[in-house]
Formats: C-alpha cells, sequence, structure tokens
DNA sequence: TCACTGTTGAGACGGTATTATCATTTTGGT
DNA sequence: ACCAAAATGATAATACCGTCTCAACAGTGA
C-alpha cells in the first residue's frame, strides 16, 4: 500500500539529486535509465507525480516549456533557460523593486522570473 | 490573396485594442462575438496566427497557461496574472539587477517577469 | 524460500489546444 | 451587379501530455 525501494525509484531520485538542475520528465527518464535501463515513461511520471504529493519534489512551470521538476526545500530562487540546449538552471538571488511594479489595489503573493540566453556551455 | 476587411477581423482588433491586457483565444473569441457574433474558434486561431507571423501581435507565454495575444510596439514591460480571475494585466517597469543574477560564462539575453496575487477587482 | 501485494512497462486511452479540410459565404475590384 | 478568390465556420484530424489498464514482475516480511 506504500512506498517500496525499487531499482527504479532509486535511478530517478539518483538523476535529480545528481542533476542540480530542474529536469522534465524525458530528462529523467533519460538520466534514470542509466541505473535503471528498461524504465518506462509511465513510471517517471507516476513517481515524479507521488513525490511532488508527498512534499518532496516541486514542480517548476517555464512559460511554453513542459514541467521540471527539483528537489524542495531550496531557499527561494529563480531560473535560467539555455535558448540553445533548452536546459533549466537554477539561480541565486532575487531582484529588488518587484513590490514596486503592482498596480495599486492588487494584492502581490509571489513571483517568478526567468532569465533567457546562453549558458556557459552554449555560448562558448 | 492577401488581408481583406472583414467583419470577424474587425472584431478580433477591437476585442485586443479595447481589452488593454493581452487576451487568450478564449478570451477574445468571447469579447469579439459581441461585434461578430458568429464567430468561430477556428477564425480567430487562424487571425491571431497570421497577425503574429504579420509582426502586428505579440504572443505572451506564462508558465503553465495558454498563450495570451497583445499588440506589438508596446515598451518594455511585464505581466500580473490573477490567481482568482485568471486575467493576465500589464505592469510598466522592471526589477533592478537581473544582470547580477547571471552566472559566470552564461550570456543574459532576455528575461521575463511575472507577478502573481489578486487583482484590485477580485481582492476587494 | 514463499506468498502477498505494491510496482512496473507497454500500449490504450482521454483531455486539451491548435490546425486542416471543405462546402459555403463574403469581399473587393470591375 | 457580377465574379474570382479570399475568408469563414463546423467539424474532423493532429499533436502533445499525461493517466489508466492489466498482465507480469519484484520487494518485503514471515
Amino acid at each position: 500500500m506504500t512506498k517500496r525501494d525499487t531499482q527504479q525509484r532509486r535511478a530517478i531520485r539518483a538523476a535529480i539529486d545528481d542533476a542540480n538542475r530542474p529536469l522534465s520528465p524525458r530528462e529523467v527518464l533519460e538520466s534514470a535509465r542509466q541505473g535503471s535501463p528498461g524504465l518506462g515513461i509511465a513510471t517517471v511520471y507516476r513517481t515524479l507525480k507521488s513525490w511532488v504529493e508527498a512534499g518532496g519534489l516541486t514542480q517548476v512551470d517555464l512559460p511554453g516549456e513542459p514541467p521540471r521538476y527539483e528537489a524542495t526545500g531550496k531557499q527561494h530562487h529563480h531560473h535560467f533557460h539555455c535558448r540553445s540546449c533548452d536546459r533549466v538552471y537554477e539561480l541565486q538571488g532575487c531582484p529588488e523593486g518587484l513590490r514596486s511594479l503592482t498596480p495599486p489595489g492588487f494584492s502581490l503573493e509571489s513571483h517568478e522570473v526567468v532569465l533567457y540566453g546562453r549558458c556557459a556551455e552554449c555560448a562558448s
């Protein structure tokens, strides 16, 4: 009725832990297949979904992109989306002055910032 | 072979011009039907697409949302997404310090900022 | 090791957003 | 007003994601 420690889940967890950046389901699949060759996409979706519900994973939505997943509990941060390789990277820090952009009467609850460009690997 | 001035296109243009905020295809349909009752969704998609290609419209992508469309040529700005009514509003201004978030070796080309909360109408 | 039951993989299925098709209507120029 | 071509609307067809189904498999406690 609950969680078993399977080869597939170990592989998926390892993929996410090793990446150090948010991964899409497809990226998870490709990476985790190294530790669990026959791994299927349904298992990836199932596992990601259950971990998100359990709170151990956080879904990251970017404009026009399939969701990525990263470990929960990191401190507030934003993301960089490489236009060349399509990978998403974590950034540190947060811009100032967001509150002042909010129109009068509007209540600000949260925000997202996404930077676009080329990652170090693709820029060279 | 090209553009005719039809009742449908006038209605779609009016919907966008009057809104003063980015509209989704569905919002365009509903609004434009006031000026063109039988308007079909296919015409909306066709028209939006051709205007985007022609450069008169800009597609606005927000995380996890269907695209919205706004007139091209406005000055650089960002958007506010109301969690209650799901409408998207234009903001003025732009936060500082984005460049400093960029990791070494990465080249920054553009950015997006989305604020979330309640619009004035929904907050009251 | 055995048995029970959660888990998996492959493919079917469903939901949604967008595009293609095509018969009919509308527009713009003459 | 007439006509050729563009535009439209209804609906079918795609495309994309993610979930469900189910037979076979594998993890766990006894």
